[in-house]
DNA sequence: TAACCGTGGAA
DNA sequence: TTTCCAAGGTT
């Protein structure tokens, strides 16, 4: 759930999902569209599905037991080269650093720029404490979460000032793409208290069989029930809900509200249909 | 290798 | 308001 997500954004999901899949052998005979609801609104999807067959990997390569090595769990689905050395020091004291982005931007100043990846993975590596290598791994994350920032780096702060090479320089900035801004219309079709909603393609590679409310091509002269703003990836969209517009040809399925919370639903139709009082 | 994959919150 | 980018991995 770590995986380019914040801790903040995380935390809510991680005790709702352990709630419901408490141990590996639950979430490995799970359903995937259970995993995929529990996960909605959380994003990168492909990491649901990946945690999914690394559960049911521990299950049947494993006999249940989780790997403690970096290099098994580097060999579970959607578990790499960070998360692997990430779960191998923090829960079984392994001797293996990590690099996330955080670190990468501490060592990057810490001895100048423009290092190499193996060469910044070297660096943590030379660094770390094999006496307390998970602490020291999330020591590295924190200092750079809270005091060695992208922005305005608290160098004053800073328990390795003097040892610093930058003091903080500014980290170059990559290649900057831009966000799209776009306009995106959806329906709200209510009947007998039920909400219409649409399956995403599964051979679509944005969220591939999610759940979400009917888009509408054609939106003229529909009344706008309500507008909101929701980024997805690179794009930026003013999303304007209508209310009980036909459809065409579409595919769709009346959903009472007391399954919604075991349907893989995107993030924007959860904020939708919050707002319509289906979801809390 | 670089593009792609979601979302929310801070600056 | 816009921009940036998170406890990355896969293809």
């Amino acid at each position: 759930m770590l995986q380019q997500t914040r801790v903040a954004a995380v935390i809510e999901y991680y005790q709702r999902f352990l709630k419901k899949f408490p141990n590996v052998q639950k979430l490995a005979a799970a359903r995937e569209a259970s995993v995929l609801a529990a996960w909605s609104g959380l994003g990168y999807y492909r990491r649901a599905r990946m945690l999914h067959a690394a559960a049911k990997q521990v299950v049947k390569e494993h006999n249940s037991q989780f790997p403690s090595t970096a290099e098994e769990l580097c060999q579970l689905s959607g578990v790499g080269r960070y998360t692997s050395a990430a779960i191998a020091s923090i829960a079984f004291n392994q001797p293996v650093a990590v690099v996330d982005g955080n670190v990468e931007r501490v060592i990057q100043r810490l001895l100048g720029k423009n290092l190499a990846d193996e060469t910044i993975w070297r660096e943590a590596t030379n660094l770390l404490s094999t006496k307390r290598p998970g602490d020291f791994n999330q020591a590295m994350m924190e200092l750079g979460a809270t005091v060695c920032t992208p922005r305005q780096p608290l160098c004053l702060l800073c328990p390795v000032e003097q040892f610093c090479a930058t003091r903080g320089e500014i980290k170059s900035d990559t290649s900057k793409v831009s966000q799209r801004k776009r306009e995106a219309f959806y329906t709200l079709n209510r009947r007998h208290g039920n909400v219409l909603l649409t399956q995403r393609p599964r051979t679509a590679s944005l969220m591939p069989g999610m759940w979400e409310l009917p888009a509408v091509t054609n939106p003229n002269g529909a009344k706008v029930w309500l507008t909101l703003k929701h980024s997805i990836t690179v794009t930026d969209y003013t999303v304007r809900v209508l209310e009980n517009v036909a459809l065409q040809n579409a595919e769709a399925k009346w959903i009472s509200p007391s399954k919604l919370d075991r349907i893989p639903l995107t993030g924007l139709t959860r904020k939708i249909l919050k707002a319509g009082r289906f979801l809390q």
